[in-house]
DNA sequence: AAGTGGTCTAGACCACTTG
DNA sequence: AAGTGGTCTAGACCACTTT
C-alpha cells in the first residue's frame, strides 16, 4: 500500500479515536509530516483525499479541521428533497415517536447486527413550507448509540447526524439509497394527509460511518406532489 | 486562475475539437508539459482532475485516453436501475418511435433552445430479465445532432451516449435527475403492462456535455415492482 | 509579522505494459 | 529495453487569516 494511504488510514484512526475534534485545528502539514516521517507532499495528498470526501475541511490561512455534520453539510450531502419549483430549504422536524425494540430481519441485515439485538426506532415528520412532506422511520443499533434518549433527540440543536457525531463519536460519511414508487399505507398516509393508496416515493437509506460499517437504516416516505428527490449523475465522484 | 486550471481548460478544448480521440493515447506527460510550458506536476494535476471526472482514462504503462462512453461506463455512471434482489444488468433496448418535431416549453427550458426549435424525439423500452421495466422518452436538439436518423439509432453497436460521442462529438459527462412518484398514464402503462394509475417512478434527467450545456432531456417511467432506482450520497464526489 | 494552506517546480525512483 | 503513468521527495513562492 502506498505511503499516503497509510497516512490517510492513520488520520482516520485519529479522527475516530477522538484525538482530532471539529473545534480544534489539526497539526499543520509540516508537523504531520514530521510525525509520520514522510514529506509534506505525501501528507497533503492524504489530507486532500479526506477533504474531498468531506471528512476534513481545509481553510487557507486557518488550518485543517474535522468536518462538522452541520445543517449546511446535511443539506448538501444527505437531504435531497427539493420543491418542484426549485425551492430548497432545511425542513422542520417533528419527533413523532421514539422506542427501543429488537431488530427484525431487515434491520439486522441492514445494520449488520444479529436478529433480536437491541435497537432504537425513531419516527420523524418533516415539514417543508409548513406542509408535511416526508415521514422518516429510523432504526439504529443500541450498541452504537448506548442510552440514546428521547430527551437527546428533542433537545439537540442541529441535525441528527450532528448528534451522532457529538454525543456518540459516530461520523456518518456516506449513504446508499434505494428509491421506489409505492402506494402509501398507514400510518404514513395520515401523517402526510394523503388518501391510502396514493403514489408516494419510498426511500431506503443505509448510512455508513468512516469505516464503512452501517450506522443507520432509514425508510422515508415522501409525498412528491410538489417536491422531487434530486440526484446528480456527477462527473465529480 | 491557477495554471493547472488553464491546462485543464486547454485539454478540454482539445477533446471537444476532436484533436484527442478515444482510440489514440494523448501525448505523454513530459510532452504535454513541454507544450504548455509548465512542469510535469502541473500537467499531472490537470489530467488527474479530468480522470476523476471520467473524462480521461489513465492506464499505467499504456498512456492516457479520452474515456469512451461504453456500456460499462454507462452502467456505472448513468444507469441506476437495479433489481430489488441486487441483480444488475445492462438492459435490452427496443426503439419504439423516432420523430422530428418542434420544442415545447419544457423542452426549450431544459435544452436551452428556443420554443419551436427543431428537436428529435426518441421512445425506448428497456427490458431487464426479459421484462419491460423502463419507458424512456428522449428529446435532443437537432442543432446538436444534425441529421440524426432512425437508422443510426437502430444500427448503433453501443449505448446511445456512445453514439452521441462518436457520430456527433458530443461528450455527455454528467446529468441531473429529479425523481418523483406518480400514477402511470398511457402510453407508458401499456408498454410496461401496468394498469393505468399504478404507482411508478418518474425520472426527469437533463444530461450535460463537457462544457456544462444541456444535451438531452429524458423522462423515464420506471416500474419499481421488482426494481429500484439507486443513488449514493457519496463521500467521494 | 507569523503561521496556515495553495500552487508550482525539478527530479528520483517504482510499477506496469508493450515490443 | 523502452516508454508510460504512479509515488515520493525537497524546496520556493503565493494567498489568506490571525495576532
Amino acid at each position: 500500500m502506498a505511503l499516503y494511504q497509510e497516512v490517510k488510514k492513520q488520520l482516520i484512526a485519529d479522527i475516530q479515536s477522538g484525538r482530532f475534534v471539529p473545534e480544534k485545528a489539526l497539526p499543520n502539514e509540516t508537523d504531520l509530516a514530521a510525525r509520520f516521517a514522510v514529506s509534506v507532499g505525501t501528507v497533503r495528498r492524504a489530507v486532500e483525499e479526506l477533504a474531498s470526501e468531506h471528512i476534513l475541511l481545509r481553510q487557507q490561512g486557518r488550518g485543517t479541521f474535522v468536518a462538522r455534520l452541520d445543517q449546511h453539510r446535511f443539506m448538501f450531502q444527505f437531504f435531497k428533497i427539493d420543491g418542484r419549483n426549485g425551492s430548497r430549504e432545511f425542513p422542520r422536524v417533528d419527533l413523532l415517536a421514539f422506542s427501543a425494540g429488537k431488530a427484525n430481519v431487515a434491520e439486522s441485515l441492514a445494520l449488520d447486527v444479529s436478529i433480536g439485538a437491541k435497537v432504537f426506532r425513531i419516527d420523524n415528520l418533516l415539514y417543508l413550507q409548513e406542509q408535511p412532506v416526508v415521514h422518516d422511520h429510523i432504526t439504529v443499533a443500541a450498541s452504537r448509540f448506548p442510552q440514546l434518549s428521547e430527551e437527546q433527540l428533542l433537545q439537540r440543536s442541529g441535525t441528527i447526524y450532528e448528534l451522532y457525531q457529538n454525543a456518540f463519536g459516530v461520523v456518518v460519511v456516506n449513504a446508499d439509497e434505494r428509491v421506489r414508487a409505492a402506494p402509501v399505507a398507514e400510518p404514513s398516509a395520515a401523517w402526510l394527509t394523503l388518501g391510502v393508496g396514493a403514489p408516494v416515493l419510498q426511500v431506503e437509506r443505509i448510512a455508513r460511518c468512516i469505516t464503512g460499517r452501517p450506522v443507520e437504516l432509514r425508510v422515508s416516505v415522501v409525498n412528491t406532489a410538489a417536491h422531487d428527490y434530486v440526484a446528480s449523475r456527477s462527473n465529480k465522484p
